[in-house]
RNA sequence: GGCCCUAUCGUCUAAUGGUUAGGACAUCAGCUUUUCAAGCUGGUAAUCCGGGUUCGAUUCCCGGUAGGGUCACCA
């Protein structure tokens, strides 16, 4: 049964801060399967808790979407200046804006008899809530408003009482939904409490507005967390009441922490911004976090977002959550870092490099460019070359090193005079060469190193050149380096040691 | 506590009513012409438990257990 209704799935995101790594999970799907059934991506701003509002929300998720590349088809957007604008037929996307739509329909499900005014306060809700809790039995509204007479209504709305909306639950009913991840899910109405549909404050709740909307907008497939799941059988009974065709419904498992539960801040980095300003690589991410709760029925692991999306499907969709593996991530990210090009890595080095050490390149941009392929293989993430440069990794290339004489010594080798005689020949061996590339260079020293003692000769004239008890090998330095500066390194020593 | 959901190596996952239960990350070992990194090769490691159904269940059913989610005038 494969309708031919044409494919809308909306990102609904609220402007309470930025983009949680789980929110662009949900994200992704969405998109992938828009692209996939060739439909489209709607953009839908939900701000309809006015106390959570934050301020540049919107900048911030507009920034995340464009740096995971999920372009959008309709609905909100924003322009090089931050300036919000919307483009569509079904709009406006923002819901603040929607207010006299809901107050429509709010009005449709008053007059039916559907939903009721509520004059509780919070403080008697909360302690309502609070016996419940005590007397652990079910928490949810005592229903104390639902009878009201309509003269009692007049009267308390006349004397500018707060009201709220609820939803009149039916009774002894059972509401059952099919979910495209979890399959059938039934409940009884018994044990779903009469929601408030409009707030005090004349803004519909989330519930309310969702409804609406997914249907106005002709929303297809509704993509969003498994938390959603409990609430679904109010927006089922909305759809009801309305007489509206109820659209797919797509949860998605939890993207959990390593603790199990649902990732969150303490998980320590959980949004999107955390990760950009790590340095992991947009692609690296996407491919990660398609793969966590989604299978291509493939051993295959690493995939462009062409063959994500032409191989995306419902079916793949696992139920049980997934826990976020960093390590993981990070060899996915150093995949995509292999299949950068060198351009491309260079810039992003750069950019990454902290402002001393840039100085540093820019005096000898040589160095740098022979050094690139070495950082690009002991990088997980941009954020590393920082780490590099701490650890004091990187400055060796480009100044002289201070080193303790002693070390320059392989493991037993006891004779500083004869480690000066290696070097010595080591730097007469050098001289002669022209083409100064590792291959050559090793060319050159090896058998000399074999007869001698390898360890003995290469170490010396490896730490010699590096300073470091650990680095890259000997000749990979030397050409890194470059004639020149190898020859005066060994001296240096040479000299160091007499 | 009520309700809902979930359950294959440590992690992400594949598979089938009959397989040596496969792959990836991580881990361990070896190799790779000194150290490290990278690479290569190999190894360790899983069907939560108990009942059914069945010639045969990891797979289907039931129960238990464990874990998670949710119970706002938040989304």
């Amino acid at each position: 049964m494969h309708d031919t209704k044409k494919v809308r799935v909306r990102f609904a995101p609220s402007p309470t801060g930025s983009i949680h790594i789980g929110n662009l999970r949900t994200a992704l799907f969405a998109w992938l399967f828009t692209k996939k059934e060739q439909g489209s991506f709607i953009v839908r701003i939900e701000d309809t808790d006015r106390k959570r509002l934050e301020e540049d929300s919107l900048e911030k998720i507009f920034k995340t979407l464009k740096w995971a590349n999920l372009g959008v088809d309709e609905g909100v957007y924003l322009d090089k200046d931050s300036k919000v604008f919307q483009k569509g037929d079904l709009g406006p996307y923002i819901q603040s804006e929607r207010l006299e739509i809901y107050q429509k329909y709010i009005q449709e499900l008053i007059e039916q008899g559907k939903v009721y005014h509520c004059f509780c306060s919070e403080d008697r809700l909360k302690d309502v809530r609070q016996k419940q809790q005590l007397e652990k039995s079910p928490i949810m509204y005592d229903k104390k408003c639902r009878n009201l007479s309509s003269e009692e209504v007049t009267i308390k709305i006349k004397n500018g009482e707060d009201y709220v909306l609820r939803m009149k639950i039916p009774e002894n009913e059972i509401v059952e939904f099919k979910d495209e991840v979890f399959g059938k899910i039934s409940v009884k109405t018994e044990i779903i409490d009469d929601q408030v549909l409009m707030k005090a404050d004349g803004f519909p709740t989330y519930h309310f507005a969702v409804v609406v909307d997914d249907h106005l907008m002709e929303i297809s497939h509704i993509f969003r967390g498994e938390d959603w799941i409990p609430s679904t059988p109010k927006h089922v009974l909305l759809y009801k009441f309305f007489g509206w065709e109820i659209p797919s419904f797509v949860h998605l498992p939890n993207v959990l922490g390593e603790d199990k539960k649902k990732l969150s801040k303490r998980d320590g980095s959980a949004s999107v911004e955390d990760f950009v300003k790590k340095g992991y690589l947009p692609e690296a991410l996407v491919n990660f976090l398609a793969l966590l709760g989604w299978n291509p029925k493939t051993e295959q692991e690493i995939f462009s977002s062409e063959e994500l999306i032409e191989k995306f499907s419902l079916e793949g969709l696992n139920k049980a959550g997934g826990v976020f593996n960093y390590q993981k991530l990070d060899w996915f990210n150093k995949e995509y870092i292999k299949l950068m090009p060198e351009d491309n890595f260079k810039e992003k080095i750069l950019e990454f490099l902290p402002a001393q050490f840039r100085t540093k390149v820019q005096e000898n941009l040589e160095i740098f460019n022979r050094l690139l392929p070495i950082i690009k293989e002991r990088i997980e993430k941009f954020e590393d070359v920082t780490k590099m440069w701490e650890v004091g990794d990187l400055e060796y290339y480009f100044k002289q090193p201070n080193y303790e004489l002693e070390k320059i010594l392989w493991k037993d080798e006891k004779d500083l005079k004869q480690t000066k005689i290696y070097l010595e020949e080591i730097a007469k061996l050098l001289n002669k060469i022209d083409n100064f590339e590792a291959e050559e260079i090793k060319s050159k020293i090896w058998d000399y190193a074999t007869e001698q003692g390898r360890g003995s000769v290469l170490w010396p004239m490896r730490y010699v050149l590096s300073g470091k008890d650990k680095s890259p090998d000997p000749f990979v330095l030397a050409e890194i380096l470059g004639k020149g500066e190898t020859l005066n390194r060994l001296q240096y020593a040479i000299e160091k040691i007499a």
